[in-house]
DNA sequence: CGTAATGTTGACAAGGGTCAAGCTTAGTGG
DNA sequence: CCACTAAGCTTGACCCTTGTCAACATTACG
């Protein structure tokens, strides 16, 4: 069903499954369909979003193509905000997905609820110029697994809504590379493979002995 | 005289050479020699910092070592907000400097202030993850001389505070890929080295051209 | 002026990129 | 329900950029 929606379809709600802004004013939800652009660089910033369900990757590129994904959200999590009025990345929905939106004007108590969420990202964006800035192939794809593994609530299996191209484009390495670090961890047993994009973390501690 | 200062000092004064924090409270200014670490990782996050005069370096480590510097800080910019009450990075001076210490409860209005400079680092690191991930070692030094470039007031003359080490830091490479870049970009006509620190921006063009 | 820290350059090695072929999976239509 | 196709993924061979190690040069400082 979803599939098929080539646009993206608004309605109106007010009982968010995850917890929504405080401050937060009649909003809308949308969808969007797998790789649908959400907003793109340079448009006017002019809400927050907070995905429903489903997973968004943000990104940036070079004039000939090369591309960097600074951030992968997830359902629950909130972005979007870009200070100066401008989007200064595009975001995409990575599949099927929903996102609620709030357009509401900047005021004392929004700025108080952005802020932590701002910092926090601002933290998780500097972790990860340490990870693509100074490790290793093996050490980032570890570091990118462990980090879904959290974020998923730290079931051994841990789902992939990304392709390889989005995970290199995620971690400054080709989908070559990714491909063949999953491999060589599969065939040490660090992790099983169940399908492409399904990944059991089999020895966490030896991945995370990795990443230190 | 700096120089030989070993502790930090702290001295009081109500007039600050830059635009300060308008919610701002009484404040002080503490002065650091080369190296000096201002915070630690880890370390409660309790206060507000705006750099007076001279460059700061803000940082992470991996367990054996390698370094990441996430961002230089020089004369009226401001750091060290971290959300959660614990510094997640190291912050040193890089040179002589004076650092102006604002410690007050974060309020609405204080929150206000802060967003946009918070969302201006965030935007900065995202961008910087951009040239870390996907671009050449040549690439990220154009890129690092021309930001430089801009931040000094598109003077011509750049100079540098910082040492190759904390360049190749910052850039993700190691100080002989940073020097022999120099060397060709020198031999290419592009910079002109005036000592190590001195660089001449000749080809601003040819700059731009190679990190578009 | 001498010493230590910092920077440059060269030779070599290795990690990861590129190119190409083949394999899997999911989606489509018969 | 199966076969076909296209997209995504894996694997191999090769090469290039950057890292490593070492020697030497330069600069800063006592």
């Amino acid at each position: 069903m979803l599939a098929r929606r080539t646009q993206r379809q608004i309605l109106h709600t007010g009982h968010p499954a995850h917890p929504a802004l405080p401050a937060s004013q009649p909003h809308q939800i949308a969808f969007y369909t797998a790789n649908k652009e959400i907003y793109g660089q340079g448009e006017r910033a002019s809400a927050l979003y907070q995905v429903e369900f489903g997973a968004v990757r943000l990104y940036r590129l070079l004039a000939d193509g090369r591309r960097q994904i600074s951030a992968f959200h997830v359902a629950g999590e909130v972005f979007g905000f870009e200070g100066d009025g401008h989007h200064h990345f595009f975001a995409e929905a990575i599949c099927n997905c929903a996102v609620r939106i709030y357009r509401q004007p900047l005021d004392a108590q929004l700025a108080c609820e952005m802020l932590p969420i701002a910092l926090k990202a601002l933290v998780r964006a500097q972790e990860h110029l340490l990870v693509i800035g100074r490790q290793s192939a093996a050490e980032r794809v570890a570091a990118f697994l462990l980090d879904l593994h959290e974020r998923q609530g730290g079931l051994p299996q841990v789902e992939l809504a990304m392709s390889r191209t989005d995970i290199g484009d995620y971690l400054g390495l080709t989908i070559e590379t990714v491909s063949r670090v999953l491999s060589r961890f599969r065939s040490q047993g660090y992790i099983r493979l169940k399908g492409t994009r399904t990944v059991e973390l089999v020895r966490t501690e030896a991945l995370r002995a990795l990443c230190m």
